[in-house]
RNA sequence: CGGGGUGUAGCGUAGCCCGGUUAUCGCGCCGCGUUUGGGACGCGGAGGUCGCAGGUUCGAAUCCUGCCACCCCGACCA
């Protein structure tokens, strides 16, 4: 559903899906030089192309050493080399651009230490990768992409996110400029939730990507790249979810309506059936998502608790004592709320809780980040939140990467990013003491 | 790689210090019956190289040695 979500608003601003291959040649991957640099420590790299029975030790399969291949592969940790390889061949007049291409593709990062969701070795991702003529055009892109994440953010995943750019030390190895949603976990953590990069013509430059512009000049092409990955699941586990479990945001559950049957025998549960087959028609024709659980296997309290756990946001029960008043039991997902509902009614009850829950999700978990946004001015105050509630802390920052790390160093907070917002305020590095034209986002993060 | 910890049935575990019947308990699983408005109950049943290898011993899940795997913390993480 994520992905439906964001590959149709990706096509709704003239993006095309494509698929480039998974193996780097390590030739092709270290021409941009910072982008290598960046990736080298995380890279799953292959050697040879053969197994063979292993002559020592029966029943065993080891690499064949003759097998070696004569250039190692990189398993993409993101495609940029290989991409810009290729556009460079797609390439020559100003009238072959914009390219617009997203690929959804695994990636591999071999990280120390991986967490869940968060930074698993392999994961799902979509990678856009634009080329455009003119700095203007890259830069808006990068922009109007990192907006696309934010609005599906807050819309679909009804997760707040504060719009900014990185820090130098922060950004996307090779890009210009790395724009960013950071998002606040229920634990006072921060998550990056989505980047979207300028990279200016440094990729177009690594791989000799020139066009003739209007004037008939040769001109090398401006990119962007720009990513959302399996990540944003962890967010929205980390979000929204309580001890019961998962949960879903309507805009983004499978199911939105679940329907469980509560019946002494077969009569019961026909009737039950019967009313539940309305019911899930009746929604369909609205554009509501319902299942009926008829499972036989499982006894009703067992279907609430795994409903509960999987988060779909509204469950029916309907037995007996609904059939003989005509009414169901209608419960929440987020608040845990049961209602007894008019079978009439319903519908549009259903209607109203969907659109309801959606933005009342939203609210929750912004009145949450807003209440842990600190402002701070002093750098003992820092460390203090940082010790005791977490969140971000709004602070003034003198705008140098020394600085920086050395508050990350004792810390252990990081420039999560300069918001853009337009909240532009004198002020004292709480670090430094020097001058600040603007408040920086600081944070713990994933 | 450094520090700490754990390996016993599909999952979670007791037993280990202090060696000794047929390896404990719960969940789950299978069968039959009764049940069904918040994770059912009764009866019956299946399921085990106690991580691996070696050693000590009359006897090892338990003691010793080596190895392997996994987990947590840290370093790393555009």
């Amino acid at each position: 559903k994520m992905q439906a979500e964001l590959d149709r608003m990706f096509k709704e601003t003239g993006h095309q899906n494509a698929y480039f291959p998974l193996f780097v040649p390590k030739s092709l991957f270290e021409a941009e030089e910072k982008n290598a640099e960046g990736f080298a420590k995380e890279c799953a790299v292959v050697t040879h192309y053969r197994l063979q029975n292993d002559p020592d030790n029966i029943g065993k399969l080891r690499v064949d050493p003759e097998a070696k291949l004569e250039e190692e592969l990189i398993v993409r940790p993101t495609s940029e080399a290989i991409i810009w390889n290729t556009y460079r061949n797609w390439i020559q007049s100003y009238r072959d651009l914009p390219i617009l291409v997203n690929q959804w593709a695994n990636v591999v990062r071999w990280e120390m230490r991986t967490r869940l969701f968060l930074r698993t070795a392999e994961f799902l991702w979509q990678e856009g990768h634009t080329a455009h003529a003119t700095r203007e055009e890259a830069l808006e892109e990068t922009i109007q992409m990192n907006d696309i994440y934010a609005r599906f953010a807050e819309e679909f995943m009804a997760i707040p996110v504060i719009k900014g750019t990185k820090t130098e030390s922060e950004r996307f190895a090779g890009a210009v400029e790395t724009y960013c949603i950071e998002a606040l976990m229920q634990d006072g953590k921060a998550l990056q939730a989505g980047t979207s990069h300028f990279l200016g013509q440094n990729f177009a430059k690594a791989f000799d990507v020139k066009f003739a512009n209007k004037e008939g000049k040769q001109d090398y092409v401006w990119a962007t790249s720009w990513g959302v990955s399996t990540r944003l699941m962890g967010a929205l586990i980390m979000t929204h979810s309580d001890d019961k479990g998962l949960v879903l945001p309507p805009n983004l559950a499978p199911f939105q309506v679940v329907i469980v049957p509560i019946y002494k025998n077969e009569e019961q549960l026909d009737i039950i059936k019967a009313k539940a087959d309305a019911i899930t028609n009746g929604l369909k024709s609205l554009g509501v998502t319902c299942k009926f659980d008829g499972r036989t296997t499982q006894r009703p309290g067992a279907k609430f608790a795994q409903h509960e756990l999987q988060g779909v946001p509204l469950r029916i029960a309907i037995g007996p004592k609904d059939l003989e008043n005509n009414t169901v039991e209608l419960a929440r997902r987020d608040i845990l709320s049961k209602e007894i509902v008019a079978f009439d009614n319903l519908n549009d009850k259903i209607l109203e809780l969907i659109s309801v829950m959606q933005s009342e999700m939203y609210s929750k978990a912004k009145s949450f980040r807003d209440n842990n946004i600190t402002k701070v001015d002093d750098f003992e105050h820092f460390k203090r939140v940082l010790e005791s509630e977490g969140g971000f802390i709004s602070a003034h920052w003198d705008g140098t990467s020394d600085t920086e790390k050395q508050i990350k160093d004792l810390t252990k907070a990081t420039i999560r990013c300069i918001p853009l917002d337009d909240n532009n305020e004198e002020g004292k590095c709480v670090f430094s003491g020097k001058h600040s034209s603007k408040r920086v986002i600081f944070a713990k993060a994933y």
